[in-house]
DNA sequence: ATACATACAAATGTATTCAATTATTACGGA
DNA sequence: TCCGTAATAATTGAATACATTTGTATGTAT
């Protein structure tokens, strides 16, 4: 007998809600498009309903805004607003990181492994497609130790927000090799059990995402 | 001519969330309590939808859970949970007041000392209803000036979920002369410009609260 | 030609109605 | 009495229908 599922009996506000989500992380929807809702629910085959349910939970998100009587809106960052949610991500993911190293196990360690491998896959691929997903699977392979859930959720709201920009970045200045550099070396610190060490790194790993972003924007000209 | 108001033509929706989160946020639904659909949209003389979008966005601020076919429960955080997000509120208020402080203009302090001011007929008065506006209110006059929109949100968003826990340890300890004190210190701290010590300090404010809990409810046997 | 007002079209907001799921009760048998 | 099961009620999920608001186009006056 296999291991038995849970049928996942999905309402179809949910099943629109991760829909649209990963649309947008995905950046299928750009920087300030709008939303309407006969379009989508057209496209899902179901009513205006769910698809408006799925927008309020988006909106509290982060993800879209919404304006009365005008529709909702794919979030749009500024420069600033992404590098203070990356100091914030900083902050948060560094000190989770310190608290996990120390009750990381063997699996935990063979999962990140795991992803990382398939980072290289995709790397030599140039699949740039699944990287945002495999980036959360690999830094919350490491974090869960930490046994801190609402942590985790809200550092998986934050990279929700940032993703699509962070990509961007590793996207156009072709850094992906470097990137994956640093988690090699990040999992490497966790093998070791190098709380501290860890814990700065990955302040530095995502701060200099930021300042990538920064000086890539500054010099194209095309900041927000 | 007065200064013409934004004539504030709000939607149902958004009318029944406001009222709804402060509603939660007062303690006037418990923990764990069922809120039914029907019996809002009642109350409110509205029909379902607003009430189940309002359900929707208070779930993504984490302040009810919706099962699915089965309706929405004012969320329950357990001691482990309200300790771990006050440990993020530590850190994330810390390092705002810390950005703050050199920024902080006279109106701003006179912001905060006025609601000090509250604060004490509010304690004169035994008046503990007011206690949670007054208390964001005071911590958002002395952040503002960091001009970081994002954490302000997030911290914001984490109060929500921390404020009817740390009130509780307050009315049930009686510790509201020495959580005014607190204040009192930290504005003095901002006043000086103390920007290092005021961080520590607020990180104490903080964690003390959550400590202060942690030990009422052991004492008292009924942690869940 | 421009500015303004009006009429129409399109999109969102809300109420009502119907469908699916869950909780409760009543009943029957061991 | 206890347990399981069928019938029923209560509640939530979703679709449809209607109301309100916003956007656009047309027309008229200056």
């Amino acid at each position: 007998m296999t291991t038995l599922q849970p049928i996942k009996r999905q309402t179809l506000t949910s099943a629109v809600t991760e829909s649209l989500r990963q649309r947008i992380l995905s950046g299928e929807f750009a920087d300030g498009q709008q939303l309407r809702q006969e379009a989508l629910s057209n496209e899902y085959g179901v009513s205006r309903v769910p698809v408006r349910e799925a927008l309020r939970q988006l909106e509290a998100e982060g993800l879209i805004q919404i304006i009365d009587h005008k529709g909702a809106l794919v979030s749009k960052l500024s420069l600033d607003d992404v590098l203070e949610l990356l100091d914030i991500r900083a902050m948060l993911e560094s000190s989770l990181l310190r608290a996990a190293i120390p009750r990381q196990t063997k699996a935990d360690l063979a999962m990140a492994a795991d992803t990382l491998k398939q980072f290289e896959i995709a790397l030599q691929t140039n699949d740039i497609r699944h990287w945002g997903e495999l980036n959360s699977r690999f830094h919350l392979a490491l974090y869960r130790a930490a046994k801190r859930p609402n942590t985790l959720a809200l550092i998986e709201q934050l990279h929700n927000k940032t993703d699509r920009y962070t990509r961007m970045q590793i996207l156009f200045t072709q850094t992906m090799e470097r990137a994956h550099a640093e988690h090699t070396k990040l999992l490497e610190l966790c093998q070791q059990g190098a709380a501290e060490e860890a814990a700065e790194f990955i302040r530095f790993h995502i701060l200099s995402a930021g300042n990538a972003l920064e000086s890539y924007l500054k010099n194209q000209g095309s900041p927000r």
